[in-house]
DNA sequence: GTTGTATGAATGAAGG
DNA sequence: CCTTCATTCATACAAC
C-alpha cells in the first residue's frame, strides 16, 4: 500500500473556486427536489408500504419453527434514515415508548419497520454518537503529518477551528431564483421517469462480493470533482 | 493573507472529511429523492429492493475516496500484525478499554494506529477465528430452507444490488437548463470533458488524491444538512 | 484491467 | 446505558 505517506493536500484558488460552483449547484438542485417532491407527494400521499408487502421478512415464520439462521436484519431505507436522524439531532434523546410507537408507524411509510428497529437505532445511535465523541485528546503530540484514520469519524463536523481569512464566501446563500431551476428539476425528473436504459453496470453486476462499486461510484459521478481529482 | 501572495491553500484530512461528508449528503439525498419520485409516479410497481443502509456512508468513499479523502482503511504494520497475533493468542480475549488503550499506545510505535483499529481488529479477529471453526462442523440438515432462500426467482432477500443508476446519469449528464447555472455548469464541464471515470480504484489513483480546503466549510454549511453530517 | 479474496470498518441486534 | 456479537459492506491486494 502506499500509506504511511504525508497526506497534506494543495489545491489551487481556480481548482476550490470550480469546487465550489459544483457543490452549490448540487446543493441547489437538492434544494428543488425536495421542493417538487413536496408538492407532489401532496397529492398522492397514500403509498403506504409500497415496498414491503410479502418480503422475505415472513422467512421465520415461514419455515419449521426451528431456529434458523436470523437472516436479513432490518436496514433503514434512506427515507427512514434521514428523518431518524432528524429527530435524533432534534434533542429528543429520550424516545419514550410511546414515541417510538409514533415514530414507527410514520417510518413504516417509507419501508418495513418495527418498534425494536426503532428504539435499537436509537440505542446504538447514541452509543455511537457518544463513542465517537471521546477521540480529541489536547494533548496533540503530533501538530502535523497525517493525521490518524480516526478523528474523521467525530461527531462534531464544526470546522470553525480552521478558518482562513480570504475564503470565498459561500453561494449557498445564493440569491439565485427558482424560476429557472424549475425547469431544470423537471427535466431531472423526466430522465429519471424516462427510465435507465444506459445503465451499463450490468456487466460486472455478477460477482457475489464487491458489486457495487460501479453503482457509488456512478451515483457520485460528479464529473466536476472527478476532473479535479485526476489532476491531483 | 495578503494580497499578491500565492493562493495555495492546504486541507488537512478533517477538513477533507467535512467536505466529503457534505458531497455524500447531497448524493444521498438526490438518491432519496430520485426514490420517491419512482415511487410516486408509478405507485402501481412495487420496486423491491432500493437498499441504502450502511452503504451510503461509504458512497462517497467509494467514488471519490482517493480523491477526496486521504483516508485510506488502516492496514497494519506486520509489526503490529505480529504483536496483535501474539495478544491474541495469549488469550486476552478481553480487549477491555483500558487496554486496547495500552496496545495502542505501544503499536504506534510502529505506525499509524488508532484505537478503533485495534478494538476492530480484535473484533474481527474473534469473529473469524469463531466462524472458522464453525464451518468445519455444518451438520446443516436445514438444506431446504437454505436453497429456498438462495433461489433466485424470488424476490431478492437481498435488496442491496441495484442502486440508483438512472439518478447519476440524470444528474451527471443532464444539462442543466437554467442561466445562471447553466454558465456555472457549463464551465465545470468543460474542463472535464465528461469523463466518467470509473475508477475501480488502482494504484493510479491512490496515489494522491487531493482536495482540499476551507472555505468549504461556509459554503457547505447548510443547516439542513448538519444532522446528517455525522452519518457520513 | 478484471476477478477473487482477505480484512478493516459500519451497524443492527442481544445481553447485562 | 454499556458491551459484545453477527452480518454485511467496501477496499486493498493478489492472481489471472
Amino acid at each position: 500500500g502506499g500509506e504511511g505517506v504525508l497526506y497534506v493536500k494543495v489545491m489551487t484558488d481556480e481548482q476550490m473556486e470550480v469546487l465550489r460552483r459544483q457543490i452549490a449547484v448540487y446543493a441547489t438542485i437538492c434544494e428543488q427536489l425536495v421542493e417538487m417532491h413536496k408538492a407532489i407527494t401532496a397529492h398522492h400521499d397514500s403509498l403506504a408500504g409500497m415496498r414491503l408487502g410479502g418480503l422475505y421478512n415472513d422467512s421465520l415464520m415461514a419455515s419449521g419453527c426451528h431456529k434458523i439462521t436470523a437472516r436479513q436484519r432490518w436496514t433503514p431505507t434512506s427515507m427512514q434514515l434521514q428523518i431518524l436522524e432528524t429527530m435524533f439531532n432534534q434533542g429528543n434523546g429520550t424516545p419514550s415508548k410511546q414515541k417510538i410507537k409514533q415514530i414507527t408507524t410514520e417510518l413504516s411509510q417509507h419501508g418495513q419497520i418495527s418498534e425494536s428497529n426503532v428504539y435499537n437505532w436509537f440505542q446504538n445511535r447514541r452509543a455511537r454518537s457518544k463513542r465517537k465523541k471521546m477521540a480529541a485528546l489536547p494533548s496533540n503530540t503530533e501538530s502535523e503529518a497525517e493525521a490518524d484514520e480516526e478523528s474523521p469519524d467525530e461527531k462534531k463536523p464544526r470546522p470553525n477551528e480552521f478558518h482562513h481569512e480570504n475564503l470565498t464566501v459561500s453561494i449557498s446563500n445564493h440569491p439565485i431564483y427558482d424560476e429557472q431551476m424549475n425547469a431544470e428539476v423537471h427535466l431531472l425528473s423526466s430522465e429519471i421517469n424516462q427510465t435507465q436504459g444506459r445503465c451499463r453496470l450490468n456487466e460486472s453486476l455478477k460477482s457475489s462480493g464487491g458489486l457495487d462499486h460501479m453503482s457509488y461510484e456512478s451515483v457520485l459521478s460528479t464529473p466536476r470533482l472527478d476532473h479535479l481529482m485526476d489532476k491531483f
